[in-house]
RNA sequence: GGCCCCUUGGCGAAACUGGUAUACGCAGCAGACUUAAAAUCUGCUUCUCGAAAGGGAGUGCGGGUUCGAGUCCCGCAGGGGCCA
């Protein structure tokens, strides 16, 4: 009965079936089964999958479908991040509605990632550009705004002017907008925030709890909330305008106060704007400063500048001494107050601005050993680099002698019985800023009322629609131009009122979807009895990107759902692993364009390889692997894939070879020996069908050795594989599925016995197959005489008998070095063991007549014998 | 600059808790089958000396701990990430 292995008709077969019998509809969760919650990072539907999805959707496959058959309430939902900027500009270059080219997109990318055969729960798809969802998540935001969660407040954005929108960090390239290319400005703008910084410490200590995350990402998050231990200082100011009296700074190194040198404000601090009214000069200065863009690391690789504004800021500990006070363009007006007092000798920055401008260096710490090293400190004026180290403090009347944390705590003190400053803590992370002048996101559900201020539109009209009659054929935001949307009577006084135009951060809609799935029909944002049931996501399964803003945003978003009643937990995800990416060699051709690998032949000449164009022969160079981009063009079509060869071998291509949190290698070679491999499994079941026993033959009493053999095979892959897939670790679970089909190829059945062990080994290597490639599995079941799908069929267990060996070979070693093996019972004792080595000619030559100084037996391992 | 991670054959990689380094796959070589090719099957494939038997070296580099180190510790180099 063997033919070729025809995927594209099984494929099909297979997911049919499995629609029709409703496999992977999750109930209630209410049968009694335990629940388990596995979800892969929605898509952004850009119309097209690409093989980064085909990785990360086929992990959450495999643990999906092996949890189900493990016994598990699985629910895998899929939906789609469907707002956002690329159906904005779509809609301006190709003039096609944001709306028909979102929903276009994902019922193309809805057949795309079917084709895949994923278990998923379609009936609980849902897009964030749904009015429905979008309604609920309307209905959160004024419930956090009811809870205090949410303010208003101005504050620093990148604008660009062409475009007439506010752009994200990562939209500044060198200063300009990503897509206009215009210089990029800074301005104010008053805009909604979600207090994100209200829970600094409480998203600090939840990654402690994380145990199941890596390690990186809560690294990552650690370093991004920032918290860091210091002290406010006021400074009073001797001659500043007005009421200005006092200058609040924040410092994390108050031990260094007496080695204070100047002070620095921000170029946005309130005193920098109040100086600048009549000072020409420093509004230049300020402008100058904004050309250098928002970004952190931009302020930071910047040149250090500086304005000196001629005020005298006095010392807090030291009687009659003043400092300068500047305007610096290294002070971020967002991190503490935007001011900071500069102690050059120990902060970099300081350092740098101080040598520019000529201003005092004095060491006040010393490392441990230089304590009355004066050259030490010479040469440190003289250099060019700051000490930041532990050490003592010197030259600092009470401090002199305490380490820094010592010092820290003794200044903080002083500092409090002087009223002049106190001890605080400060975190890095500010206030997640949603407001976004773009039209393709959810509105944000307020009125601008002229008597009333600002009043949320009442429940009962949610949802706020977005209006379809739009145009983008000028830029900015088409809400805000629409010629009657935005006018709206106010819901408490009736007057004429203006509704909020601009709309949520797309973040926003990631941040709760996962708490959506359990009641995708809810008619209010979540049926809590149901998200008590399915939260935590059991694992989350995602790209590296997403290991800050998301992750954080929705760990926020939990909490504050909590806090307004709609789940009861604070973690949303127990366990997370982020995959690695799929990368792919790239190609140039003669002018150094990029060639896509679809059109390159590559042979082997005298063992190199070359490249050349398919269709003219030309010759390509063949460049390094990168993460595959449209940019460089080194993409593999997951539909070319799927066509060529079927979605099982994408997908067991996908697993083999890389760790899945390690990037992979996507080769034409590797592509074609994934697909070897399903039609050697094919072949396997289905050629000499006669070696096999009847389906539910009785276990014979006795196998031969080689029966034996290959039984223990077969339980060994089966516990190891089990092992891999609880642990994620599918390369290994590959590697076990091809030892066990090795063994079953090299063996002939020619007894009864040796008829059931191979059916055995066969049913399990299918098995273990099943999560991965799902489609050659149900087949060859179907084809082992099965009548019931393998998606319904429980994990098998492997018989503990079968997995130790009774005789084992362990390593005789003479000095460390290994010189034989020893095949002994495997519950020999110590001494019969030894004498074994010792019996053995390779270690007596080995030994050489020496005297046996001692004998180290490992039981089951090892024999090391000390000569 | 700080913190963190990584480095194993020609390549992707495996090695449980410190106990036979290189499982499994890819590529390559040789052979079988075939009129021929493809497909398939069998064998070989860390380096090195050797006809073989057998020996020596070997997990980026240098040290250390240990009977024993890919694994633990210290230093260095290269690559990557995050924060600055």
């Amino acid at each position: 009965m063997s033919t070729r292995y025809n995927a594209r008709a099984v494929e099909p077969k297979w997911q049919k079936l499995w629609e029709e019998r409703g496999d992977f509809l999750t109930g209630d969760g209410t049968d009694g089964r335990p629940k388990y919650y596995v979800l892969e990072m929605f898509p952004y539907p850009s119309g097209r999958i690409h093989m980064g999805h085909v990785r990360n959707y086929t992990m959450g496959d495999v643990i999906a479908r092996y949890r189900k058959a493990r016994g598990f309430n699985v629910l895998h939902p899929m939906g789609w991040d469907a707002f956002g900027m690329p159906a904005e500009n779509a809609a301006m270059e190709k003039n096609v509605h944001p709306k028909g080219w979102t929903y276009d997109n994902i019922a193309a990318m809805r057949e795309q990632l079917k084709a895949i055969g994923l278990a998923i729960d379609w009936s609980r798809e849902f897009a964030t550009c749904d009015p429905e969802y979008y309604g609920h998540e309307q209905a959160l935001f004024l419930d956090m705004l009811d809870a205090g969660l949410v303010s208003r407040k101005k504050s620093m954005v990148n604008w660009d002017p062409v475009d007439n929108t506010v752009l994200a960090n990562e939209q500044v390239i060198d200063g300009r907008g990503w897509r206009s290319g215009a210089a990029v400005e800074r301005r104010e703008l008053t805009q909604w925030f979600l207090k994100i910084s209200d829970f600094a410490d409480e998203l600090l200590e939840g990654l402690e709890t994380l145990d199941r995350w890596p390690e990186k990402v809560r690294l990552m998050q650690k370093n991004w909330i920032g918290r860091s231990e210091g002290a406010r200082v006021f400074f009073e100011l001797e001659n500043a305008p007005g009421d200005n009296g006092k200058l609040e700074i924040f410092t994390t190194r108050p031990d260094t106060l007496f080695g204070a040198s100047f002070c620095a404000l921000s170029p946005h601090h309130p005193l920098t704007q109040t100086l600048a009214k009549d000072n020409p000069a420093l509004q230049d200065f300020i402008r100058e400063c904004d050309r250098i863009g928002t970004s952190e690391e931009a302020i930071e690789t910047a040149e250090k500048m500086g304005f000196d504004t001629g005020l005298k800021a006095r010392h807090p500990f030291i009687e009659g001494k003043t400092l300068p006070v500047y305007v610096a363009n290294f002070v971020l007006m967002d991190y503490g107050t935007g001011a900071i007092f500069a102690c050059p000798a120990h902060d970099q920055r300081d350092f740098d601005f101080a040598k520019k401008y000529g201003l005092p260096i004095l060491p006040v710490v010393t490392p441990k050993d230089r304590a009355d090293d004066t050259a030490w400190a010479e040469a440190l004026v003289a250099g060019t680099e700051a000490f930041t180290g532990d050490g003592v403090a010197v030259n600092s009347e009470f401090l002199n002698g305490l380490d820094v944390a010592a010092a820290k705590r003794a200044a903080i003190e002083k500092l409090e019985t002087l009223k002049l400053g106190e001890g605080t803590v400060n975190y890095r992370l500010r206030d997640w800023g949603i407001s976004r002048q773009r039209y393709w996101g959810c509105p944000i559900p307020i009125i601008h009322c002229g008597s009333c201020g600002i009043v949320p539109v009442p429940r009962d009209q949610l949802p706020v629609v977005l209006p379809d009659d739009v145009s983008f054929s000028e830029p900015g935001n088409p809400l805000d131009r629409h010629p009657t949307w935005k006018d709206v009577d106010c819901p408490t006084c009736g007057k004429p009122a203006r509704r909020e135009t601009d709309t949520f951060d797309t973040f926003v809609d990631s941040s709760w979807y996962f708490a959506r799935f359990t009641a995708p029909d809810a008619a209010t944002p979540t049926d809590k009895a149901l998200a008590d049931h399915w939260l935590p996501v059991d694992q989350y399964i995602g790209g590296i990107e997403h290991a800050i803003l998301h992750l954080l945003y929705s760990r926020f978003f939990t909490r504050a759902m909590k806090t307004t009643g709609h789940v009861s937990l604070d973690e949303p995800f127990a366990g997370l692993f982020t995959q690695g990416m799929v990368n792919h060699e790239t190609y140039r051709d003669a002018k150094g364009r990029w060639v896509p690998p679809a059109e390159v032949a590559i042979e082997t000449v005298d063992g190199k390889r070359v490249a050349k164009h398919i269709a003219d022969g030309t010759p390509v160079t063949i460049g390094s692997v990168e993460k595959m981009s449209k940019s460089k063009k080194n993409t593999v079509d997951p539909e070319d894939i799927i066509a060529k060869y079927g979605a099982d071998t994408a997908r067991w291509f996908m697993l083999s070879d890389s760790p899945p949190e390690r990037d992979v290698q996507w080769t034409d070679q590797g592509a074609e020996g994934a697909w070897r491999f399903t039609q050697r499994l094919w072949r396997m079941v289905t050629e000499k069908q006669e070696e096999l026993a009847a389906k539910g033959t009785a276990m014979p009493a006795a196998f031969s050795d080689g029966e034996l053999a290959l039984r223990r095979a077969a339980h060994q892959a089966l516990a190891a594989a089990t092992e891999d897939f609880e642990n994620l670790r599918f390369n290994r679970a590959v590697a076990r599925v091809y030892e066990l089909a090795n063994a079953v190829s090299g063996f002939t059945a020619s007894t009864p016995e040796g008829a059931f062990a191979k059916r055995e080994a066969l049913e399990i290597l299918v098995q273990i197959v099943g999560p991965m490639m799902p489609h050659i599995a149900e087949e060859c079941w179907e084809a082992l005489g099965h009548g019931e799908p393998l998606t319904a069929t429980e994990w098998p267990v492997a018989d503990k008998a079968l997995l130790v060996e009774d005789s084992i070979t362990i390593a005789v070693q003479v000095n460390g070095k290994r010189r034989d093996e020893l095949t002994i019972a495997r519950d020999a004792d110590r001494e019969t063991v030894e004498r074994a080595a010792l019996a053995l000619e390779k270690v007596e030559k080995a030994i050489d007549g020496k005297a046996i100084r001692k004998v180290i037996v490992v039981p089951g391992k090892i024999v090391n014998i000390v000569a």
